[in-house]
DNA sequence: TTGAAAGCGGTACCAC
DNA sequence: GTGGTACCGCTTTCAA
């Protein structure tokens, strides 16, 4: 059943049936009662296809994910991205395209996407540093939204959390707790929020006068193999850490294993802070819940992407949108949007 | 620039320039060059609503991921398969449209992708026992694929892993090694899989006339703090275990800290074999890689699964297909599809 | 081998 | 308030 035959059935125009349907304010109420019932009683859908191709829209929102090497979805933080995303995206009638590209085909992913109109906008995340999607998303004109940030000051939306801030805080603590080894397990440098971490912990580290000490900061590929091997080698090495900063849940699972390993007791011989963690997957290392950001807190940046960009997909022309999120230490929830 | 311009740069009409780009035959040879020619040259690629609407087709599989309590994207299985799938649909030409919906909201999601016509087929995972989407999906005449299988005998298609004999093999692999107090612990009984782990653990423990430990069979949502607190429990009390069946690498994960925290050696004191693994999370636990699917044999499942649906999306009226692969033990490649 | 024209199923402008 | 109709941009008969 279409709008023109649905129409028909009930002596009406499809126009005065459209209008109907999508509750244009110049039909009689009457009218439109009755359009509605029948669009029920036979179970009536507008074909989503005609209308994107009619309305210019694709009502569609893409998500590119890079496929390096290790497969990054795997990351926790990009399923909780996504639910919360896409909860957003149900909510205001976007559908999510989600591509999956070899690292090397990104930008002929995005020309592609940008040139045949299956999209209107795209999420951007994992941003390196001078990250080439930017230039090459405004050079397109497709409507994009970065979660996370890139070091140099171009004018793009962005909603980032507070890395810098987050470890600094979550330095602070274990400062404040006495540790003066900590070893700082981080993912790699090129993603701008290593760097910013980094920044975070050394700021800490310096205000304090506490010297940060090169053998117990490593970046690397967010793995548990990683955080295990480190914190296995730094443990049983010289001057072994106190207290470990993780960059990733995943991490720290592998860093506790090491602890676990040799006998280290949580909260009293060891202490792990690590960011987007979650009750269900590591919990009183310190004597409380003890991370950054958490599962709950990403999704909710998911979300607020998400309303961002369709916000942008249509005003477009509106200046770029840069909010930076306070995640807090040891909550549960974002405390939402933040300057500084 | 679009395919009227196009043609009317080129002085030919829209008609062959279409026939052109797709590879009709009728095309005289020079005529196609010219055009391709062209059409690089300007950078044209055809307006996808537009095809869409013309062809019927949407060009896009859906995936609906009922969303509980827990997300169960967080499961690397869920990645791996995405990431299998979508390599399949970039490779002939189909999108992919990601829908994570509140689990009492599936039936309504289903309905409305079939009725808006913004897909063209859908894949279904994690089936339960009597799985209603199958009877819906079914109904709706939309084509669709199950990733695993239910307990009754509909028609429909499937590629499911035999886990039952992937299981009975794993266990027949610790009772060799010596092992009678095994440990299982499953995922949800209500999810077809882990009905059939349980079968095939049963199976090879009677064979040898090894009765099964009530205390030593829990079967739950998977998560890493079931792993853990189930081991531990089962570890502290009577009639510890030796070693451990897991459902998956997460609840596996949680075995090992359980096992490290007592002290207790991998390979050693104890064995772990589990499901969905792969070496940078769990490896050497018996001495070697041990596990029954891999992390690439969900991805080339994934994969393979995404063939089968766009085949029967492309030949509406054929056969059921039903396919079992052999996911091996201890191997890290699926041996594909088998019989039995 | 090429072209004219009728859709595909909606939306939205303009007239009534 | 309602209806006629020209699109949206491509595919696909049918005719030449």
């Amino acid at each position: 059943m279409n709008l023109k035959e649905l129409a028909e059935s009930l002596n009406l125009s499809p126009t005065t049936v459209s209008r109907a349907l999508n509750g244009y304010p110049e039909v009689r109420e009457e009218t439109r009662s009755r359009v509605m019932a029948a669009a029920k009683a036979v179970n009536y859908a507008p074909n989503a296809r005609a209308r994107r191709l009619a309305t210019g829209r694709a009502m569609t929102i893409g998500h590119v994910i890079p496929l390096t090497g290790r497969a990054e979805m795997v990351n926790p933080i990009f399923a909780d991205f996504l639910i919360g995303a896409g909860e957003v995206y149900a909510r205001e009638g976007y559908d999510l395209l989600l591509s999956m590209v070899p690292e090397t085909e990104t930008e002929a992913a995005f020309r592609q996407l940008a040139a045949n109109g299956s999209v209107d906008g795209v999420m951007v995340q994992a941003p390196q540093e001078n990250d080439p999607r930017i230039g090459l998303l405004t050079e397109l004109g497709l409507p994009f939204l970065v979660h996370g940030r890139t070091g140099d000051a171009m004018d793009y939306s962005w909603l980032d959390i507070a890395n810098m801030r987050a470890f600094r805080r979550a330095t602070d603590f274990l400062l404040d707790l006495g540790h003066r080894r900590i070893a700082l397990l981080n993912g790699q440098e090129s993603f701008d929020f290593a760097h910013r971490r980094r920044r975070g912990f050394e700021a800490a580290m310096a205000a304090r006068h506490v010297p940060t000490l090169p053998h117990l900061m490593v970046s690397e590929a967010m793995t548990e193999s990683f955080g295990y091997l480190s914190a296995s080698s730094m443990l049983d090495g010289p001057e072994p850490p106190t207290a470990f900063l993780a960059s990733s849940v995943i991490i720290a699972i592998g860093i506790r294993r090491a602890a676990a390993e040799r006998g280290l007791r949580m909260g009293r011989d060891i202490s792990i802070i690590c960011h987007d963690d979650e009750l269900s997957y590591l919990n009183n290392d310190i004597g409380g819940p003890a991370f950054t950001a958490t599962r709950s807190s990403i999704r909710a940046a998911g979300g607020r992407c998400a309303e961002i960009l369709i916000d942008l997909i249509r005003h477009p022309g509106r200046p770029a949108v840069q909010e930076l999120w306070d995640v807090g230490l040891m909550v549960g929830q974002s405390t939402g949007p933040c300057n500084g």
